[in-house]
DNA sequence: ATCGCTGCAAACAGTTTGCAGTCCA
DNA sequence: TGGACTGCAAACTGTTTGCAGCGAT
């Protein structure tokens, strides 16, 4: 059994085929996907999927904490990303929009204690470093 | 002279009473504003103002570092806040969408140092804790 | 059988863009 | 003067929502 699908399960949420493929999806394509390219995937083993379905199925995965989601600021939206491993975040290049994983989280327990001022309650935070990568220094 | 108008002349950008206006709008307003709410400051003195103008200078004086974003999650766009100190982050409450400055940022060198991997060169960060605000822990 | 989920279609918001005219430097 | 900037209008994209029917449990 996969994980994914028994989260869901586990939760109280249908296992439709459609959550399957949109799971199976990610699994299998590139690292990271946007909302088009996976139904762009999905299509292939299911026609009739339509993209509201692609969107509701990854928002909630996303709020499960089974997909993470990754801030591009692309024209081309998000970035959805299969948890495999737990908790990172991501290198995005701003020219060729080139995502990449980095191995560790520099946000501390000291960090979030920190910021818990006032009563506010941390329940996530959001992190992406913004740059340039090799490929695109080189070229300009 | 205002820092903000000195920097805009020096790095060669007119000052247009436009951009005059949007500036002020963020000064005189709350501490955070979305390009709607600086719309409607703005079109108090300056009615002909037309909000392509305001994202246009938005984006402008963020690009330049004169304008902090804040990425919300909420319906109505991101929050815009004038750069009256140095680098921080904020949290943003998920209920209410209230937004909140921090006065550190738990980002280090060698952080950065880190994740600067494979040739990335990192020229900017981004980062947000999101949770719920006391206000609305009482009521939910 | 139920209630969540889906597909369809339409709406929706925030944001961007082309263009012609304006105006700061 | 001239290139940058503006306003107008329209388009665009990513995303959300209402609703009726379907299907997983």
């Amino acid at each position: 059994m996969e994980k994914w699908i028994a989260a869901l399960r586990s939760q109280g949420y249908k296992v439709t085929p459609q959550r399957r493929v949109v799971i199976e999806a990610l699994k299998q394509g590139d690292k990271f996907a946007t909302a088009q390219q996976v139904l762009e995937a999905v299509r292939q083993r299911f026609p009739e999927m339509s993209l509201d379905t692609v969107y509701r199925n990854l928002s909630l995965l996303v709020e499960l904490g089974l997909v993470h989601e990754v801030r591009t600021k692309g024209r081309d939206g998000n970035f959805f990303e299969i948890a495999v491993t737990g908790h990172h975040h991501h290198t995005v290049c701003l020219q060729c929009g080139k995502a990449e994983c980095l191995d560790f989280c520099p946000i501390h327990e000291q960090d979030l204690a920190r910021a818990e001022v006032g009563g506010f309650k941390i329940t996530a935070h959001s992190l992406e470093f913004y740059g340039y990568c090799a490929d695109c220094r080189k070229v300009g």
